[in-house]
DNA sequence: TAAGATTTGTTCGTATGTATC
DNA sequence: GGATACATACGAACAAATCTT
């Protein structure tokens, strides 16, 4: 794992006992290549391993809780456990980092621009059926038109859930999170603003058929049409989005 | 900010004191629109406030430590203050997200080769004659051949930092953030593996003359030059690595 | 169902460390 | 250097959760 930057560079030598523990506990699940669900040392022998009070040990545990590397269960049995980072909380904490940054509708269309018709086209032809299936059973919740700006809203949410899918069938999982990440701030965004308010016939029309092709395209492997039917897609969806200069990921998420 | 996900989705209403004390605290800054660098409570305060023990707080305090969101000086005039979560946080708790995952040298690359020439395109005729220069002072750092692979190595991760940097220019915070993420990553594993270790003449002639290309296009404004010639740049770095399908991203970092 | 064992969760009082004035 | 205002750390006790019998 890595160390965590201490938040001021010069404090070195400072860090409090609780980051001091915590960052050893660290190092010692890398060394000893501790999987996810092995069980840590309990508060009682790590208060005698490092020497600290009860408090301290308890407050390296939350330190590494926070991070999503620990939990702890009470009871028989009970203790810390090495956890494995969820997808989610990974999100929340990189969320967090563009809370008090400017990003704009437009900049996250920049980035899924470039990636998503990438994923598309690495996609083709390596689906299976029963993934072709569920992505066409999240199709089927924007089959027909909205007639409502509510029911607008739920089909965009569900056209996102779409590309959340798709960003998991894939086998990089670098793809995959950055996809989904951006997937996740526009449906916060769908469910807290009123955004797609306005249900527009002609663009649901247009956005849907992109999506049947897309399907035909991973469905016979042609990658090269897989591509560009993503980006067309992207395309109309960005400058659907053009007029939103809203702000952007303005609120946290962590544990 | 975002809401940490519980580790177990059931145990909603259980949440343990820490943290709910933590959600209700950073529910609090979002109200209240606090900026970075901005009073919390002290814990004398907080202690009153939710009623709960010096402990608890303190624990509360850590959880959202070690996400950026606080930072705690000691002494007269000390405190909890909001932080700003860093760039270097953030990279590192989303490392811990990867930890557990098998991220190929490949599966950088694929996002590589779609994100960096868009940076390139979106910054060309943008960059101040200032930030040119800095990129070409970075390069200067790699104007001889290497002759060791020690030297090799420097050289990698000088090169790592001029995408770097490049990155910082744009003013898509989100861009900037994906395509730095991975230049820390490769320049981790430089450091820590002993990758890059052969040093090949011809590849860095033409890695070079890459980079003289790109400074040109970017300063005379020419988006579809630096597309291509970073993406050509992009594709031989990736058949440069081909070869090491190691593993990557065997560390933590954080708080 | 109930009791007991185990482990984390929480409190309180006290003392220490650290930075500012 | 001393006083002040904070966070930091310790220790003992008790509470709550959960597994076993």
């Amino acid at each position: 794992m890595a160390e965590t930057p201490p938040a001021d560079p010069k404090s070195r030598g400072r860090r409090s006992r609780p980051l001091r523990v915590a960052d050893a506990i660290k190092d010692w699940v890398v060394e000893h290549g501790l999987q996810p669900g092995d069980r840590l040392p309990g508060e009682a022998e790590l208060i005698e391993q490092f020497g600290m009070s009860k408090g301290t040990i308890r407050e390296a545990m939350r330190l590494l809780q926070a991070q999503g590397l620990v939990e702890t269960k009470t009871g028989p049995g009970g203790g810390s456990f090495v956890g494995e980072v969820t997808r989610e909380r990974a999100s929340a904490l990189l969320a967090n980092y563009f809370y008090f940054r400017d990003v704009s509708i437009n900049d996250i269309y920049q980035v899924r621009i470039a990636l998503e018709p990438e994923l598309a086209a690495s996609l083709a032809g390596k689906l299976t059926d029963a993934q072709l299936a569920e992505l066409e059973a999240i199709m089927e919740h924007y089959a027909e038109p909205a007639r409502s700006a509510e029911e607008e809203r739920q089909q965009h949410v569900a056209s996102l859930r779409f590309h959340a899918r798709l960003s998991d069938f894939g086998n990089n999982a670098l793809l995959g999170f950055f996809i989904g990440f951006m997937a996740q701030i526009l449906t916060d965004l769908t469910v807290y603003k009123q955004l797609y308010t306005a249900p527009n016939h002609d663009l649901w029309q247009r956005g849907r058929l992109h999506q049947i092709d897309l399907i035909a395209a991973l469905r016979t492997g042609d990658a090269a049409k897989a591509h560009a039917v993503m980006r067309s897609h992207m395309e109309m969806a960005q400058s659907l989005m053009d007029i939103q200069e809203a702000e952007v990921m303005k609120r946290f998420i962590a544990e």
